[in-house]
RNA sequence: GGGCGCUUAGCUCAGUUGGUUCAGAGCACUUGGUUUACACCCAAGGGGUCAGGGGUUCGAAUCCCUUAGCGCCCACCA
């Protein structure tokens, strides 16, 4: 058979990936193994796969497969995500391409738009993580909103309101003007903006007096309903009691007292304004003022903006400056850096605004979600984490978990009445209709004079109940699935949504299932490019990842985000990163093609070397099996794989091959095909969470296999004794290898072509390594002397030394001068280990392994000084 | 403003409780090698005052203090 020089990824990918799918082996179903599970951070319905996406899912994908060669019942769900406002933005940004307004639209119109644009696009994404070999379990693929996720939605809803969990408040939230709704404070991004700083004079009423105060929202002079000072400020004194004039609008304030006001900024003057500002209501609420909100839902002023009204905020503000300008009001204005708000999704300046909102209370429920990081029940990795996630945890506030949106989980609150109170909360009207009447003692209720509230819940509303409720573990909390896959084990996902996600699923697994959803947290990087920036659509700096996998190949590409991404820090991503992928899988590739292209011949006899090798690579194998579950289990996904490269291209390529490889067309004896064909498959087996693809196509091409047998449920290589002696010895002999080979190199003796090799023997060398060191070195003999040899180039491997013969003259004068190098360098080495031992303190209070290796150290170096001086004896 | 973290080779990063082979890896680089699995290759090699300063210790990349630079999180004084 012909194998290519180059691996062909692209169809070898495709043909495994259907072999997989058609033969079920991503689905698991609850039996008697142990389960490892895995929820996927669900992407959003409409998203299309980015770098970060491709990190998260591989490493989550590289976990999955090695469970599963573990022997572990192996489960990964996938599915994606409602995304209530990103989703609705999008769906109202396409309506308005086509010239329709949502405004326009019924609800339920509009509604099933979203849906029509969801069946549209939601499985792109999913379909993109084929390409790269996530082997999700894909029968399980849910949907936040989903039937059953929905109805465990509207169940919790119902019952943390029955626990007095759930309230209505009227309070100052995030206003996002465009989309209309609310926002949480997470979803709200603070950036600093160069901005201006006014100073305003107000009248003083029945007087000439004026006071001036300075403000970053002019605008919002409309909503003024006092002025506050500091009572401790003696420049304000006189103002007392007294009330001020608002610009414009004309209106009396009064002039209040409150140590709250900063006397260092700006004019020690504040203008109260509790409709617009946080910290405003606060004032407020304390001295019972009035609240004027000036605003509409879009941020154009109301009624109350008198000549401004209908006018947009920004607008106003630069009209309102000039009119006070023009009436004197305006006394100057200063730049000024201040941090705004803004919506994470639709980049609108925030509107604090005070309104009827549903909350749910945290305080309660966030304590054994903390407890539980704090006592390691729940691991975040890297540990960093915790500080912040505590720090968040004990500071956390109410949640505001109401949308003024239509896609999404509409809120199960069922008004009856135009009060406040009149709503009852139910899972279904009909239930709602019952408890209204039994609320107003009214018989003549019907289900028409209920109307539901319009609000539709928070996203992560949904998504904090994800490792539960894809079990249904809400709806039936008994069921086997859920008793069986929960709680999962490890959650891969970014850092940003630590608080937005992972802890509301912390604290909704503690509450519902009185358990952890999950047991590792394992925190990636942001993806960012060689510039260090963020990797963003606008910026136009990420690679299509399917481009790369076109290019590269999907094996070459998850090595390549592999090969730099330890948790918790940003990675900083490149395109070569990929190449070295791909050159991986090729090298990979080409060793089998050598071993595969062998003739085999029964009746050769094993060579020694071939012995050797192969029981040096199993030792060799098995330390980094060892290595590999270290690694493993601290997460150190790029260590581990770094560490199968490692002992595939260097140990298995460069050393083992090498050695057992018969000379150009000869045949290979049969023990040492059958032996390297094991450790093949082994290396396979470890290769394959990284490289699932080209492992797999190696696996089936090794031998003739039977019906449904694949190396995706193949058996994790087992532990096996390690010859640790072997190693040591090997590393000796490697050392003499590349002796030989620098000598080769410096006398231009070209490899093919043979020398000798003395060994003066003042250290016993085990002779098995005679074989080892002719086959890789390419020698005609090794000979043993006893004394220096006369016309040869030495060198020196731990106390021995070596000597090649060459033909012609040898540089005597280099030869010393390298020598004499050599020797200054280890008797100043001597010296210093000599110095350590001489100090007293240092030999009474190190411990005992310190010293005897530092003895060691120093015999050493006295035997290499030995020879070195014979060395220069004989040359002179 | 409060908190956390980072600074080690040209680049990206390891470096467990201070002490074996503590100054490392991969890539990049330099030099040599191609009828023999792979030039997406092989071999050899160069390269760092561990950010600066101070301290503790027999001994510090590692512990403490300090200076500088960078990053993240939280809060949000108009």
């Amino acid at each position: 058979m012909a194998l290519t020089t180059t691996y062909n990824a692209k169809s070898v990918e495709e043909k495994w990936y259907s072999y997989w799918m058609e033969n079920n082996y991503f689905h698991s179903k609850v039996d008697k193994r142990e389960a490892y599970t895995i929820v996927i951070p669900p992407p959003n319905v409409t998203g299309v796969l980015h770098m970060g996406h491709m990190l998260n899912n591989t490493i989550q994908d590289v976990l999955i497969r090695r469970a599963r060669l573990k022997g572990y019942n192996a489960c990964w769900v996938p599915g994606t995500d409602h995304a209530s406002i990103a989703t609705e933005a999008k769906v109202v940004a396409k309506l308005k391409e086509q010239g329709i307004d949502k405004n326009d639209l019924t609800r339920e119109a509009f509604i099933e738009h979203a849906w029509g644009w969801t069946h549209k696009h939601g499985g792109i994404i999913l379909e993109q993580l084929k390409k790269l070999g996530a082997s999700c379990d894909w029968k399980r693929t849910a949907f936040t909103m989903d039937e059953n996720l929905s109805a465990s939605v509207i169940k919790v809803f119902v019952d943390l309101y029955h626990k007095g969990l759930i309230y209505r408040g009227y309070r100052m939230v995030n206003w996002d003007p465009q989309a209309k709704t609310t926002l949480s404070d997470e979803e709200v991004i603070y950036e600093e903006k160069q901005g201006n700083l006014y100073y305003l004079k107000y009248k003083i009423a029945d007087s000439e007096d004026t006071l001036t105060i300075a403000t970053t929202r002019p605008e919002t002079i409309m909503g003024d309903t006092a002025i506050c000072i500091n009572p401790k400020d003696e420049r304000f004194t006189h103002l007392k009691g007294k009330k001020a004039i608002v610009p414009i609008a004309n209106r009396v304030i009064p002039v209040i007292e409150d140590e709250y006001v900063d006397m260092e900024f700006g004019t020690g003057c504040l203008k109260v304004t509790p409709a617009h500002d946080p910290n405003d209501k606060v004032l407020g609420d304390k001295h019972n003022l009035e609240v004027i909100d000036i605003f509409n839902d879009d941020a154009t002023l109301n009624s109350f903006g008198l000549h401004y009204e209908g006018k947009d905020r920004f607008v106003v503000r630069k009209a309102i400056v000039k009119e006070l300008e023009s009436i004197g009001a305006l006394e100057k204005t200063e730049t000024y850096l201040n941090k705004i708000g803004t919506s994470e999704r639709t980049k609108a300046v925030i509107e604090p605004k005070l309104s009827d909102q549903w909350f749910l209370k945290m305080e309660g429920l966030a304590k054994p979600a903390l407890d539980a990081v704090l006592n390691k029940n729940v691991n975040l990795v890297p540990g960093k984490f915790t500080n912040t996630y505590r720090h968040w945890m004990e500071n956390v506030r109410d949640w505001n978990i109401s949308r003024q949106l239509w896609w999404g989980h509409q809120i199960p609150a069922y008004f009856y009445g135009d009060g406040k109170e009149d709503f009852v909360v139910a899972e279904s009207r009909e239930e709602a209709l019952t408890l209204a009447k039994q609320k107003t003692e009214n018989d003549a209720l019907t289900a028409a004079d209920l109307t539901q509230d319009p609000d539709v819940l928070d996203t992560w509303f949904s998504s904090w109940l994800w490792p539960i409720s894809v079990f249904n573990g809400i709806l039936e909390p008994d069921n086997e699935e859920i008793k069986y896959y929960y709680p999962t084990n490890d959650l891969v996902t970014a850092p940003e949504i630590l608080f937005f996600w992972v802890a509301r699923m912390i604290i909704a697994g503690y509450e519902y299932r009185k358990e952890k959803p999950f047991t590792n947290v394992y925190l990636t990087g942001i993806v960012r490019d060689k510039q260090r920036r963020k990797m963003s659509k606008s910026l136009g700096n990420s690679p299509d990842p399917l481009d790369l996998i076109n290019q590269y190949g999907a094996d070459g590409v998850r090595v390549g985000m592999l090969l730099s991404s330890p948790a918790g820090n940003d990675l900083m991503f490149d395109e070569d990163l990929c190449k070295q992928g791909s050159a991986f899988v090729n090298k990979i590739w080409n060793a089998f093609r050598l071993i595969k292209g062998w003739e085999v011949d029964s009746i050769i006899q094993q060579p020694e070397a071939s012995t050797i090798a192969v029981e040096w690579y199993r030792s060799r194998f098995q330390q980094a099996l060892t290595a590999l579950e270290d690694s493993y289990s601290k997460y150190r996904i790029s260590d581990a794989l770094m560490i199968t490269y490692k002992l595939v291209w260097d140990d298995f390529c460069s050393w083992l091959l090498e050695m057992i490889k018969p000379a150009y067309g000869d045949p290979i004896d049969t023990k040492t095909y059958h032996e390297v064909l094991a450790i093949l498959e082994d290396n396979l087996k470890i290769l394959h969470p990284f490289v699932p693809f080209i492992s797999e196509e190696i696996w089936q091409q090794i031998t003739t296999r039977k019906k449904k047998e694949a190396l995706i449920i193949a058996n994790w290589p087992k532990p096996e004794p390690i010859n640790e002696q072997l190693i040591k010895e090997f590393e000796v002999a490697s050392e003499v290898v590349a002796g030989i080979r620098t000598v080769r190199k410096e006398k231009n003796i070209p490899f093919k072509e043979t020398i000798g090799l003395s060994v003066l023997n003042v250290e016993n060398l085990s002779e098995v390594f005679d074989s080892v060191i002719c086959k890789l070195g390419n020698l005609s003999a090794l000979h043993y002397v006893d004394a220096q040899v006369e016309g040869a180039i030495s060198f020196r491997v731990k106390s021995n030394e070596y000597f090649i013969p060459v033909s012609g003259t040898i540089n005597v004068e280099e030869e010393i001068k390298k020598l004499n190098e050599e020797l200054a360098y280890t008797e100043g080495f001597l010296k210093s280990v000599q110095k350590k031992l001489q100090n007293e303190r240092f030999v009474n209070n190190a411990p005992e392994q310190v010293i005897a290796n530092e003895r060691k150290k120093e015999a050493d170096a006295e035997a290499k000084i030995a020879t070195l001086k014979s060395s220069l004896e004989s040359l002179r």
